[in-house]
DNA sequence: GGGTGCATGTAATGGGTTACATGATTCT
DNA sequence: AGAATCATGTAACCCATTACATGCACCC
């Protein structure tokens, strides 16, 4: 019994530590505290919250509503408490990347630049709006309560995600006026015409 | 026919375009080449090499080997280009976020501290070594053949492990400053008892 | 009257990893 | 002698998202 213990229903189980909830507050808090370094779907929250009362790990207390469904409130157990405490201990083993927007670069000279452009330009967006968020984050959630024992933890995570964000933005700066160049010397009359040679890639590191 | 297009076999997709390969060779350039920003099992390249084949978006030529198991080198066909640029224009969706390491330092407050500097010590002793691979690649594959259609792509996505990986480390650095103060901070007697107090989670920006 | 939010859940589907099986060759 | 590399593939499994189903309440 309690086998399964993914870094899933862990998460869950660390939300709990904050206050008893229903899956549905998980879900909402998942996205406003750590949703620029985790996600969780309900279809995946819902079922893992069913486990966890299995195993012990959280006790269920049903709340009666008139008319609205009723609401099920989870709280963290000791024995869950330990096992979050073990998986907490184990070293986290290094992410596997996805990042689709980069492969679709790096594969960027089979499209014409200005979707490139176009991409580059979308993430430079959408991540200056987390960062903006992220910065609202650090001060509401954390810096007005400096006391509470969580905060200092939550502020890293959220330093992380501005790091990260002005990285990618830095970056992305840079990209534009490399590809914006490219755009230009395309549109101009190709004068030397660029034969593709044989690339060895057998001798790679590993 | 030819429904499915994951971006998995489109990575595999655009491999090919740089020249024929077989799914071994396919598994070991994903790793030298884009192995920071994606990455693929073989029990994924193999059968998603045969659904290729099968709708006609890549061709197979079997070279016989005494001893060793015969090669089946892949070559992209006119189609396959054809799916890949269309697949290259659509607009990539944002990633989904999963870092493990700062789920758990963002639970922190749950566990010892020496446990979540000896984390982030861990991190600074990978991704500095990433950073240092990145290096080399810029310089070895691209800057030495500037004339090469694929480099100026190859090394903006290149740029970007870089750069990531930059301000990863300038994090830790910043983090395990602060985790070293609080462990200090512990071992020393404590005066003040903080209770934790009741967090109003609900009103989040969704 | 219709959209959005609250609130729970299930089923289908897909995507991907791990482990296994096989077997010769080359390096240490 | 034994380990690692070359080389392909399959099956089991797991994790996760999406879509669907339900139904009341509140706001515009």
């Amino acid at each position: 019994m309690a086998r399964r213990s993914s870094s899933s229903t862990q998460a869950l189980l660390g939300l709990l530590t904050i206050q008893p909830m229903s899956g549905y507050d998980l879900g909402r808090l998942v996205r406003a505290s750590i949703g620029h370094i985790w996600s969780e779907s309900y279809g995946q929250i819902y079922p893992s919250l069913k486990r966890l009362a299995a195993d012990g790990l959280v006790d269920c207390k049903t709340e009666k509503h008139k008319g609205r469904p009723d609401r099920r409130i989870y709280s963290i157990t000791k024995k869950g408490r330990e096992q979050l405490q073990q998986w907490l201990a184990v070293p986290p083993q290094p992410e596997i990347p996805r990042n689709e927007m980069l492969l679709k670069l790096f594969f960027g000279a089979q499209a014409p630049t200005h979707i490139l452009i176009r991409n580059v330009e979308a993430m430079v967006e959408t991540h200056g709006a987390v960062l903006q968020t992220l910065e609202r984050t650090e001060h509401d959630a954390i810096d007005k309560n400096p006391q509470y024992p969580d905060a200092p933890y939550w502020k890293m995570a959220a330093r992380f995600g501005q790091i990260e964000m002005k990285a990618h933005l830095q970056w992305a700066e840079e990209t534009l006026r490399e590809l914006r160049r490219l755009a230009k010397a395309q549109s101009a009359p190709a004068k030397a015409h660029t034969r593709r040679p044989h690339v060895n890639h057998k001798n790679a590191s590993h």
